[in-house]
DNA sequence: CGGATCCATTATACAATGGATCCGGTGCGGTATT
């Protein structure tokens, strides 16, 4: 049965898509989907992923409906299946860049089987009349590509990321396959659950990237901190991306770098679509070969020679630091991590964690839901909020039972749900719940930047990983760090097992570096642990 | 939460200090205006 998949996929992928082979970390969860499995497809490399559900849509019958955040993205991804000019394999798009015409012709093109990729946003799945269309398609199998925004901008930012699961439900729920290069723990639940899958096979694959070397440096101050990026370009190739937390420091570092004669420009999400497409277009034709970018840019790039990532910043979470370094060394060459910190760069992070809700508010928007099922606009205009807050209000409501999404796209009321004042004081503390997650992930990217460890032992026990031995890319390994204090034997427990802790709750342990634990609660999020203090105290007992 | 910036204060004036204030990321889609 292996072998039979096996040599369907790997026809498909040569005949309809030139690829001479499949590669590793593909095969399993391209099976997932033959089988009509829901999957969770974790991957970092970013090169191939994308094939994981292109090549077995070929083979299923009924199209493919992608789900995709940006749409420079799907623009660069529909160019790529055109090329081949092939009904097979043929994509199309229904945005709000597409006239009605256009958005006519591309459902007809699916509908006639001229097409088989439709390509679309959350936003577009938000107005019920979209989505009974898709529904009509009787789509075969959904695609939600870069998957961690759900849990990275549905809270707050792109609240219909949330909805998701409810509208995959409405088109008639096909298998649904999610992807992204980095997901923790948290991240995956988040996704698991809000996209309804169903027993899904979960694929995690190359965590541990070799050919990327992670440094760290503290710096003091604002000169140190020029000094020890201006040596770290002098000393790699180019080109490489350095990160920083706001517009107005990307746009000031890269003029200081153009006056100290490099070649950098600068990318943020505050600049004109036209300049901000040919910038991004000028780095990957190597026009440009320093980029200094706030966290825009990056979903979609897709260049293999990026040699090195630098953060002047904290980033606000691994699961971001992560993702941003990912993005070199994509060619399997030599590539350098480097992140270079100050204390002071963690207020910004809280600034960005944002303000708590006004209960006041809560509670109108709770009481407009009991009038009756209504859209999100219905609700905008009842209570006067305005759509950001009311797609961020009715996550918190849903969360405390107060609300539940309905037929047609529309909230309801749940049966026996708390009244509107109980309701906005349950919203405030799922709130609260969230935001001292929030803050712990804030914390673990601290606790890696004063690793003393091997770093890929931190990243990895953060994202509930294991490795054994230390890394030998990191520059705690090249410095010689002292032999884990904890070996596997003498841990207290199991990684992955589940422990109780008298304050925090039960959680689970999510791995070891020397002498440090990590374990992710379920209500306080992640922390670190003294082992010794552990034992010695008997802190944390099975739950 | 911290930084950058502006303004007032001080009381030979200078240049320095301190307080108040504002600002800060990620994008879809639709509407209003050329």
């Amino acid at each position: 049965m292996n072998l039979f998949h096996r040599s369907r996929l790997r026809r498909v992928a040569q005949q309809h898509f030139g690829w001479p082979s499949l590669r590793p970390g593909q095969f399993r969860p391209m099976r997932a989907v033959l089988r009509r499995r829901d999957a969770l497809v974790i991957l970092p490399t970013g090169a191939g992923k994308s094939a994981i559900y292109q090549v077995p849509a070929v083979l299923l019958p009924g199209p493919t409906i992608v789900i995709s955040p940006l749409l420079a993205l799907q623009q660069d991804q529909i160019a790529a299946l055109n090329e081949r000019d092939d009904p097979l394999t043929r994509a199309v798009r229904v945005s709000s860049a597409e006239t009605p015409n256009q958005q006519r012709a591309a459902l007809e093109e699916i509908r006639s089987g001229r097409a088989e990729f439709l390509f679309i946003t959350p936003e577009q799945l938000s107005d019920p009349a979209r989505l009974a269309e898709i529904r009509a398609l009787k789509p075969g199998l959904v695609a939600v590509d870069e998957a961690h925004c759900i849990s990275a901008w549905g809270h707050d930012f792109r609240p219909d990321y949330l909805a998701l699961g409810g509208m995959i439900k409405e088109m008639g729920r096909p298998p649904v396959l999610a992807l992204t290069a980095t997901a923790s723990p948290p991240v995956r639940e988040d996704i698991i659950s809000r996209l309804g899958l169903r027993k899904p096979e979960v694929h995690v694959s190359g965590l541990d990237r070799p050919n990327l070397f992670l440094e760290v440096a503290h710096c003091p101050d604002e000169d140190y901190r020029w000094r020890r990026l201006t040596k770290l370009i002098d000393s790699v190739e180019r080109p490489g991306i350095i990160y920083v937390a706001t517009r107005r420091a990307a746009e000031e570092l890269s003029g200081r770098l153009v006056a100290a004669g490099y070649n950098a420009a600068f990318y943020h999400g505050g600049m004109a679509g036209g300049p901000r497409e040919q910038r991004q277009e000028d780095f990957a034709s190597d026009k440009v070969d320093i980029m200094v970018a706030t966290s825009a840019f990056g979903m979609g790039i897709d260049k293999a020679n990026i040699r090195w990532v630098a953060h002047v910043a904290l980033p606000d979470s691994p699961d971001s630091y992560f993702q941003e370094i990912g993005r070199s060394g994509r060619d399997g060459g030599p590539a350098h991590a480097m992140l270079l910190w100050r204390a002071e760069d963690e207020a910004i992070q809280r600034f960005f964690t944002g303000g708590a809700p006004d209960e006041a508010e809560l509670r109108s928007l709770a009481a407009a839901l009991r009038s009756g099922p209504m859209t999100k606009t219905a609700l905008k205009d009842k209570t006067g909020l305005g759509p950001r807050k009311v797609g961020a209000y009715l996550a918190l409501l849903e969360e405390a039972g107060a609300a539940v999404p309905g037929a047609g796209n529309k909230m309801t009321v749940p049966l026996f749900a708390p009244l509107p004042a109980a309701a906005a004081v349950a919203a405030l503390q799922a709130y609260e719940r969230q935001q001292v997650v929030t803050r712990s992930r804030t914390d673990m990217m601290r606790g890696f930047a004063q690793a003393r460890g091997c770093r890929t032992q931190v990243l990895l026990s953060y994202f509930g990983e294991r490795l054994a031995r230390r890394c030998g890319h990191c520059d705690n390994c090249v410095n010689g760090v002292t032999e884990p204090a904890v070996s596997p034997k003498s841990a207290p427990f199991a990684v992955h097992s589940r422990v109780r802790h008298q304050e925090w709750g039960i959680g689970m342990v999510m791995g070891y570096e020397e002498d440090r634990m990590t374990v992710l609660f379920d209500d306080v999020g992640y922390k670190t642990l003294s082992v010794p203090v552990v034992v010695e105290n008997s802190l944390l007992t099975a739950p």
